[in-house]
DNA sequence: CCGAAAATTGCAAACGTTTGCATAAAATAC
DNA sequence: GTATTTTATGCAAACGTTTGCAATTTTCGG
């Protein structure tokens, strides 16, 4: 009736005269057991309604089976996708996955660090804040040999296994793609550059400008977070007065949208005044109207790497030290129609094959 | 140079010449400890980097300060909300989460609530698959005392703690508007009868069809999951020859998005020809045009309410015996274009037609 | 300054596993 | 039938905490 419910390994081997040890190395199919006895315990195991404990098992040989998981929010495309398919395959291998979310704040991405470290997670794998560049609240994870991975939001200048999007080319594949559409005026509002990921979109952009002789300027490119409100707002300054962009570079599709959405407000066609290109390929993107071309991130892939990346280091005894080492996921532009050349007609969705 | 670096208590007991439960104590802020050890202590464990064990505390007090979390899949929009709130409140209060995914495969929920219970979460939230029908996999947490919330998809006669929205009133308010706003032939794709959120959406639409005494048709209910490919399937039956509905109900976005999408290749003019209403009021029902009208489910309320009653069960003493009780979250019809009055006729409020 | 109450600290057991080593039993070799 | 190998099982320590109780120290009334 009360809560005596809790049958331990000690019950089973009462239960059978047997060993704890017996009963213990029986049931992780220990060689050394005959078939015999294997199939008694589990039997009795089953019957009692035996069920381990994770915890105990944990701290005996310090392994709790469960990768940490930090990223800035969930409940985003991206980092939602990524998650998906990392927590689904660590999942077939018998790990947990403790999903955080650091809301982009770098104080809570410490303390995320902090505690994560306590739960003994056997393995870290981290997108950053957009603030983050001291990444020395990892280190505890280094200085311990604890498996370190980061994606997507990766560090410059901190030594550890990084597997992320080609962004320096996205910058530049999309910047090209508008100039080719006949764009000589690209706005580029950019994420902070605090996240070298949008650093390195900006060396595309401006070295796509460069390649084709059109001068950068200053102030046509915006730093920013990247949410809607700031978006409006950039759109309020760009719009202010002549003269106009004829093209727009959005870092991700939030902003896209917000400014296409802005652009049927005030009246100002797209694609025909206005090129729009956005980042990540967000569902939206392909739904609105015009549909909006973007840069396909391949999230799933980015996460089967990820994921295949932590069980490797997983597998490796605990002493190896930690290689530096970077993977480049491909990119790929999605040309729709709100960059679409004005003359001809375009099909729906197009897509072009880069790199 | 080695793997030295996991300091423990003992470690700081000893270089402090005290007790280890002092030690514990100290910085477990326990009252019997003078403040000028407390101090020390913590100050010693600082200089050694020493960080908890939360295992070891764990398997001790059999607590492992981590709730689970099973959704169906965190990539989609409403159960990615609700994870989001309750994750990012329960960390407040010094909680972990496990989210997990079912991926909707019942056979995975069955292995994620055994290996669940054996981490020893503390409590368990969950929003079962499409077809769980059977809930016993759940037993072990009633048994055990450890507490236990579904929310959303939740169970019909298993006796629990429910969050859910009200999804009667939600098929009934949507079916109403589309009679008010003039359809005659209304169909509703719904989900699989096995989960009783979708029976209880066609309740309402049935209720709201009596009501205006229009006859319920069989054959103008299609039950299916979800997704878009089976609803391109829809649509070609639907379609296949006239009549046409004048009103579809979709009991989420992805399917009423597909629907438009599909309309607008054969022509059919939304709202003019057909009217569309989606549910859970996804991001892209706003984006798309026209506009889609949706059900708003308010996820963050239900993510609240979800946390909420998690932390009052975690405060209560173990030995509480679980009380069964349903909440219910408000729903809210968003209007928007696919369903508007066509601009020809003037505004009118159909109330009493024919009989 | 004594003794009792109050405030601190320490001892040791417990939580449920795993595992190196020793031992017992069975199988094989001679 | 004995000696040796092989195969199964058991003992006991460990993992890092927490906590009831006992022991010690401090405080303080008189």
């Amino acid at each position: 009736m009360s809560k005596r419910t809790e049958k331990t390994i000690v019950d089973i081997a009462e239960e059978l005269k047997l060993s704890v040890s017996t009963v213990s190395r029986a049931l992780n199919n220990h060689p050394n057991i005959s078939t015999r006895t294997k199939e008694k315990v589990k039997k009795m195991a089953n019957k009692l309604g035996y069920r381990p404990n994770a915890m105990a098992a944990g701290l005996r040989n310090s392994k709790s089976r469960t990768v940490g998981l930090v990223v800035p929010r969930i409940s985003m495309f991206f980092p939602a996708t990524i998650s998906t398919v990392i927590q689904n395959k660590l999942h077939e291998h018998g790990y947990h996955v403790l999903i955080c979310q650091s809301n982009d704040s770098l104080e809570q991405e410490i303390a995320l660090a902090e505690t994560l470290y306590s739960t003994r997670i056997d393995a870290l794998a981290v997108s950053s804040t957009l603030y983050t560049t001291d990444f020395s609240h990892f280190d505890i994870f280094k200085d311990n040999n604890i498996p370190l991975v980061f994606f997507d939001r990766v560090p410059k200048d901190y030594k550890v296994k990084v597997i992320k999007g080609d962004d320096y080319l996205g910058g530049y594949t999309v910047t090209e793609h508008l100039i080719e559409k006949g764009c000589k005026d690209i706005v580029h509002i950019s994420g902070p550059l605090t996240c070298n990921l949008y650093t390195e979109r900006v060396a595309g952009y401006k070295n796509a400008l460069r390649k084709h002789k059109i001068p950068f300027r200053k102030s046509r490119v915006f730093y920013q977070e990247l949410t809607k409100e700031n978006a409006l707002l950039a759109c309020e300054k760009i719009f202010s007065r002549p003269p106009y962009p004829d093209g727009i570079f959005a870092a991700n599709d939030t902003t896209a949208i917000t400014i296409l959405e802005y652009c049927r407000k005030i009246n100002l066609r797209v694609p025909e005044d206005l090129k729009i290109v956005g980042y990540s390929n967000d569902p939206r993107a392909e739904i609105i109207t015009p549909s909006i071309t973007s840069v396909d991130q391949f999230p799933a892939i980015m996460g089967e790497r990820v994921a295949n990346v932590l069980l490797d280091l997983l597998q490796q005894p605990g002493t190896t030290p930690q290689r530096y080492s970077e993977e480049l996921v491909p990119i790929q532009l999605i040309e729709r129609g709100s960059s679409a050349a004005p003359v001809s007609k375009p099909k729906t969705t197009v897509k072009k094959k880069v790199k």
